[in-house]
RNA sequence: GGUCCGAUAGCUCAACUGGAUAGAGCAUCAGAUUUCUAAUCUGACGGUUCGGGGUUCGAUUCCCUGUCGGAUCACCA
């Protein structure tokens, strides 16, 4: 049990055997700054039991605590709020466990399997800012999991077929006189990237020549020669036309190795691919099935539709009148796929942009019609655009933030930074440039997680670059600070047992305020995985990491006379700096020990 | 037009799902410390939580309504 547990448990305890009646749910949440205090109850609540007033019932429970729990060392009431200040005993005791538990903040397995999916790109082009808060979320999110017990497999769906990429097949074919990676030295992703570009040029042109012949421009669009070509090309790759699908794979192929330079960098990965040519024609056979059992219903035309205005939605097309899928098509068959080779999964999390929440609003629902079970523990893990200072990013206008040249701007400006401040004089070489990338991508992870994943965010590049305040380098700097401390005991050859924790008495307010934050972390964690939410353990990390800061800044650890509080403090700071540690994590984020 | 999301300090974001005087960081100003790593710490300043109603002991949170911003509603993916 932890400190959380047993508190509520007491409280329970008081307020039952005082009013004679179990409370169905009551609030034990952190005391404010202002009183004294750790944990207060919230007693409106409970004057229904106790039938006398908010204040008068707070005394009672407070009255009752001190007397019977023994670890209630006084008490306050403000209004109907019982502040409970614990004995320096408990807190002790508490950090004593966690000490000598070395898989603290990881919970034990649960036996149970999930699914995360994430990044999911499209091989036209390379990944750009967009992708960062996609990648990083569906990481953390699948780490978040693993943190909690489950065992968890993480995959993407690649996006490998379709018009966006024969739209850069035509363009090479016709502009590319033969370049490759290799001839041209660009990241093959980019390369590809290049010359869907090209093709959006040379179709713009085209559709502004047709609009001055006097065709209107829905026409025009349609009939630019490129465009055809790009149609076309589409056409030949569905009937295995052998000279476009071997151009299809030479180009993926770039793409991957591209993209695969980009996860590393990123330090994501996946467990198994999905390819979309391999996954596109699946669902059919799903669809036909849920016709005959009438849970679909097909028009005069031969297309086939779901009906789902009783449920508040709209009726949407799972098959067009030739027969053939459509994305949502595509979507069905792929989760049942997934759910047959997976079979010890639970659920899902799809890990996609909050543009498709009505799809999956719509493909959850399906699945559930067509009475998988599973369907209601499929989750969409839908978050908010980027946004730059300069405004939307569109890709057609190039104010995309590459995802390659941010990561590279970012260590940039971390290595600008740190020899600006003179901390690595006399490194060796192969040392630095680890930390730099430590930094750099720590810094953009740390703020591209530390907000609300269902909100828009705002990604201010020189804001991000920033290494102080609620930041992924300001934490990094205390745990390696920290991490100095723990190594100056080790040379002092300071050995701290679980014994010498017990014996020690009495707490620096500091030190009570960073145990207190330290107590909570498993109890964040089951928030944070519940609300699909890294920032809330990004939260917590900057809060760690403040009071620590605090605790530093009041209390010199070597100079302190008591040798039993010297190996306390040793013993606090290792755990933190651990906590810390596994915190980041859970963002995807390395802590140095020393910068 | 229908549906869904968002709006909180000058800026970027919180607020544990209905709790106390709405909190952090940045920016600004004032101070401490020159160490066990100063990428630190302490203060001050800063708010009609978009407007208007309602629900109750109590509302940033729930309901209604209006304004603004975004997304979505394809035989596209």
């Amino acid at each position: 049990m932890n400190l959380d547990q047993i508190l509520r448990a007491a409280v329970k305890q008081s307020i039952t055997s005082l009013f004679g009646e179990s409370p169905d749910n009551f609030q034990v949440q952190p005391t404010n700054q202002e009183f004294e205090g750790s944990h207060t109850v919230v007693c409106f609540p409970l004057t229904k039991l106790s039938r006398k007033g908010p204040e008068e019932t707070a005394r009672q429970i407070g009255d009752n605590l001190v007397k019977t729990s023994g670890f209630v060392e006084r008490f306050n009431v403000v209004k109907g709020f019982l502040n409970l200040v614990l004995t320096d005993r408990l807190w002790i005791d508490a950090f004593a466990t966690i000490f000598s538990n070395p898989r603290f903040g990881q919970l034990p397995s649960n036996d149970q399997e999930i699914m995360v999916e994430y990044s999911s790109p499209n091989t036209n082009k390379p990944l750009h800012l967009g992708h960062l808060r996609n990648n990083f979320l569906g990481y953390s999110v699948a780490a978040l999991f693993e943190a909690n017990g489950y065992i968890v497999h993480k995959v993407q769906i690649i996006n490998d077929r379709g018009i966006h990429i024969c739209k850069s097949m035509v363009a090479w074919k016709k502009h590319g006189n033969g370049e490759t990676p290799e001839i041209s030295g660009m990241k093959g992703d980019h390369l590809v990237g290049k010359y869907y570009v090209r093709f959006d040029q040379v179709y713009k042109a085209e559709v502004s020549d047709l609009i001055a012949k006097g065709l209107n421009e829905k026409e025009a669009e349609k009939q630019a020669p490129v465009m055809q070509e790009a149609v076309e090309m589409l056409r030949k790759w569905e009937q295995r036309d052998e000279d476009t699908v071997s151009l299809w794979k030479m180009m993926n192929t770039w793409v991957y190795s591209g993209f695969n330079g980009t996860y590393r960098r990123m330090g994501v990965d996946f467990e198994k691919l999905y390819y979309e040519s391999e996954t596109y024609l699946l669902g059919k056979d799903e669809v036909l099935k849920g016709v005959e059992k009438g849970i679909f219903f097909r028009k005069e035309d031969g297309s086939v539709w779901v009906d789902l205005t009783t449920d508040g939605l709209d009726q949407k097309v799972l098959l067009r009148s030739d027969g053939t899928s459509v994305y949502m098509t595509q979507d069905i068959g792929t989760a049942i796929l997934r759910f047959r080779e997976f079979p010890g999964i639970i659920g899902q999390v799809y890990t996609v942009g909050n543009e498709q929440e009505y799809h999956f609003k719509v493909l959850f629902l399906i699945l559930q019609k067509l009475g998988f079970e599973w369907a209601q523990r499929c989750f969409h893990l839908s978050y908010g655009m980027v946004d730059l200072p300069t405004g939307k990013m569109k890709s057609r206008e190039g104010t995309v933030v590459d995802a390659d040249e941010l990561m590279q701007e970012m260590v940039d400006e971390a290595e600008k930074q740190t020899r600006q401040l003179g901390k690595i004089e006399g490194w060796p070489a192969d040392e630095t440039g680890p930390l730099f990338e430590m930094i750099g991508l720590g810094a953009l992870k740390f703020f591209l997680l530390k907000v609300d994943p269902k909100k828009r965010m705002m990604f201010d590049p020189n804001e991000s670059i920033q290494l102080q305040g609620f930041t992924g380098p300001f934490i990094q700097y205390t745990h390696a600070r920290i991490r100095a401390i723990v190594r100056k005991a080790v040379q002092l050859n300071i050995n701290v047992t679980i014994e010498d924790i017990k014996q020690v008495g009495v707490l620096e307010p500091t030190e009570r305020e960073a145990l207190q934050t330290l107590c909570q972390y498993e109890v964040r964690l089951q928030e944070a995985m519940r609300e699909y939410s890294p920032a809330l353990v990004a939260n917590f990390a900057f809060e760690l990491a403040k009071c620590y800061n605090k605790f530093y800044q009041n209390i010199p650890i070597f100079s302190e006379a008591d040798p039993g509080k010297l190996k306390f403090r040793i013993a606090f700071s290792t755990v933190i700096a651990d906590t810390i540690r596994k915190a980041m994590r859970i963002l995807g984020i390395i802590v140095p020990d020393k910068m």
